[in-house]
DNA sequence: TAACTGTATCAATATATTTAGTACAGTTAT
DNA sequence: ATAACTGTACTAAATATATTGATACAGTTA
C-alpha cells in the first residue's frame, strides 16, 4: 500500500499516520472506504500489529477514520471535530515554514503556486456539503 | 531567552533548533550576534550543556550559526550552503500542510494572507545581496 | 462454529534522548 | 602566566520512547 522508512528518525506509527492522512486529504481514499485490518497491514509491512493499531487510534482520535469492532476501520472525510485549536496550530506551522522558505530564497510567487497545487490536490475530493465554501480556483 | 516544554514528545535539542531558527529567520537575532555560551544557556534552561551543544552543532551544520573555539557561537544570516535539496523538502512540506489546512476548512484567501504575514516577518532582515530577489510586497 | 474484525494489556527489547563527568584547545583580560 | 571564559569531544549511565511479541476478549460475518 505504501512504503515506510524503518530507519527513519521518525517513528513508524507517525509515518503511517502522515501517509494515511495525506491519502484521505487528497481523496485517494474515499469516504467510508475500508482500510486494511491491523493484522493484514502489519503483515504486508512486516511490522507489529500493535504499531498499526497505534496509528489507527491516533487517526481515529483526530477524526480521519472511524473503527468498528468486528468490522474494520473506515475513512471519514467529514471532520465534525472541534477544529479551531488544530486549525490555528496548522496555520501557525504553515507560517513558520513559509518564513523559512522565504529565508532560504523561495519567492512569494512560488509560494502562491504551492497554494494552487495544494488546492488541486484536495479539489477532487469536494464534498456535497453546502457549508463547504472552499474556492475551486484562485 | 525562551521557554522549553520539557515534557514534550519532541526532543529538547530539536525544540532549541526550531526556536533559534525562527529567531534568526525573523531577524530577531542579527547577523554576527553572539549566542549565549553552551554552559550559561544550559544553566538558564536548567538542562545539560551537552544538549545545547547538540542543538548548536545542528544549527551550524545547517548554516544558521557559526562557532569559533574559545570565542563563542554567532548568528549567520548568509546561507551559502547547498540549499536545493533542503529547499525542495521545505516546499513539499508546505504543500502537504496547505492541503491539510484546506481540508480542515481554511480558505485560499487565508493562505494568501499567511504568505504576506510570513513575508513581513522576514522582510525586516533583507540583505544587501543583489542576488536576493525576494519581493517586499505582493 | 470458524475466521475474521478491533481493542486492551503486559513484558521484553531496541533505540533515542538526556544527564553526568572529564578532558582538551583556543580566547580574553588581568 | 594565570584565571576564567569559550567550543569541542568522548565515555558511561540513566531515562524516555518506540517497537515487538504474546495473549486475551468482544463483536461481526458466513
Amino acid at each position: 500500500m505504501f512504503e515506510l522508512d524503518l530507519r527513519s528518525r521518525k517513528p513508524i506509527y507517525e509515518q503511517l499516520v502522515e501517509k494515511l492522512k495525506q491519502l484521505i486529504i487528497n481523496d485517494v481514499l474515499k469516504q467510508d472506504e475500508k482500510l486494511p485490518s491491523v493484522r493484514t497491514l502489519a503483515q504486508q509491512l512486516s511490522i507489529n500489529p500493535n504499531t498499526i493499531q497505534k496509528a489507527y487510534r491516533e487517526l481515529e482520535t483526530k477524526g480521519y477514520i472511524y473503527s468498528v469492532k468486528g468490522k474494520g476501520s473506515f475513512v471519514n472525510h467529514m471532520l465534525i471535530t472541534d477544529n479551531s485549536a488544530e486549525l490555528k496550530k496548522v496555520k501557525e506551522q504553515i507560517k513558520k515554514q513559509m518564513s523559512e522558505a522565504l529565508f532560504l530564497g523561495v519567492t512569494i510567487k512560488e509560494l502562491q503556486v504551492l497554494i494552487t497545487e495544494a488546492n488541486e490536490l484536495v479539489a477532487g475530493g469536494e464534498t456535497n456539503d453546502p457549508s463547504s465554501e472552499r474556492e475551486k480556483e484562485i
